[in-house]
DNA sequence: AGGACAACCTTACCTCGTAAGGTAACCATA
DNA sequence: TATGGTTACCTTACGAGGTAAGGTTGTCCT
């Protein structure tokens, strides 16, 4: 057939870069079987040739992203254990940005993508360079949460899976807010910030992120012998 | 029919109510419109007169679950600001025990539950009267993350969902695995913890929930003027 | 008695994942 | 050079799940 001439032989390789692809371009939920092969000139049953299911194919989706942060964070790794971390840290975030729909899906995954070991192998042993005893290290890890990778569990920014947060509300249900909610519209007029960034979310700018994420190495600095 | 004598009319109530139920008794993947309606002794479509679709009645789902924290939490008000929040959260924890699958949904909601911004505002009434400047308390909204609503983004507790954490690896495999990430390797054999607690996941016990909470009230409580 | 509305049901369509089996090109060997 | 096997992809079809469209029944009010 003709097939050969248009286009290179399919891959598993190829199938996840076009997934990852499509769900850049299209959001997490455009990404089904047929879709993809559709992205990929092809049958939806042929991928099935290359991966055995859908859960396969978003544990790879997942294993891609994770490769994408260990590739970016890999060479940043000279100095003292607080900039290192904090530099990778932020390096993750970056490729997270460039996934908005990467936390949700991890979120979602069964097992731990591989690289994620290596990559946290890799930050216990900055830790226990930086003079953390090995249970300190295991607890800073619990606490950095999914900073390592990028992004922050934020109650206000769900909407980064693929929608837009609607705050629709009238005029009379915002004063009524007003009055059973005191402090939040309080803090929100001294605030005026919110929307100015809605990278991963509600309020979720850089400077949230470092914030918490300094206030976690701060608190683990002290704890350090 | 006979229908009126063998149960109570349908409302929106006992829908999530039996929603609930469902997702408690069978996981979150089970929680279907078909199987939903056989719950309730009903057909499929007869959902459809008390709620528009599907993503309304996740909505509606993640609503009852916050109002189960907000119910919990609301009495736990008196004492110093550290010891209310710190009280609250591990409350929340609690309610969230008994619905594993609710941190899942809540991070795949679009809009937040609007029992949310009441809680919050708690919070920041809290906040503030311990001495904090609404910035700083928004801050700290942030910096807590989802702590609030009981459980921490955890990377390594995706089981949560519904799953079981899968650590499938030979012998052979595992000397290799000790020898690329030695610290890892290491860290386990320091603390042999592990799957001692399968809480919200894997290593997500009491203890850490309460060390990432303490490291972040501590951090907060020095920052604060 | 008649009609209006509420609550629930029947049927059917569409999307999606995927099982089962088919087919064409290629490749090594007899 | 025929032949059997292997690789990569396709066709068909099923079942689960969400839901649109419209039907039916009971109740209550005038």
């Amino acid at each position: 057939m003709a097939r050969k001439a248009t286009r290179p032989p399919l891959s598993r390789e190829r199938v996840l870069a076009a997934a990852v692809a499509l769900a850049d371009g299209h959001g997490i939920q455009a990404l089904t079987m047929r879709r993809l092969a559709v992205d990929l000139g092809v049958e939806a049953m042929s991928l099935y040739y290359h991966l055995p299911d859908k859960e396969t194919l978003l544990d790879g989706v997942a294993e891609t992203v994770v490769g994408e942060i260990a590739a970016a964070v890999e060479p940043l790794t000279g100095g003292p254990w607080r900039e290192v971390l904090r530099r990778q840290f932020l390096a993750a975030r970056e490729v997270m940005l460039r996934h908005p729909w990467a936390p949700g899906l991890l979120g979602t995954r069964r097992s731990v993508p591989a690289a994620v070991f290596a990559y946290y192998d890799g930050i216990l042993g900055t830790l226990v360079g930086g003079g953390f005893s090995y249970h300190l290290a295991h607890r800073a890890l619990h606490a950095f949460g999914s900073m390592p990778l990028g992004f922050a569990q934020e109650v206000f920014s769900p909407a980064a899976a693929g929608g837009s947060m609607d705050v629709e509300a009238t005029e009379a249900e915002l004063a009524a807010m007003a009055q059973r909610m005191p402090h939040l519209t309080a803090m929100v007029a001294a605030e005026v910030h919110a929307a100015a960034d809605p990278a991963l979310g509600w309020c979720d700018s850089q400077v949230e992120f470092e914030f918490t994420l300094d206030l976690l190495l701060d608190g683990l600095d002290r704890l350090r012998g």
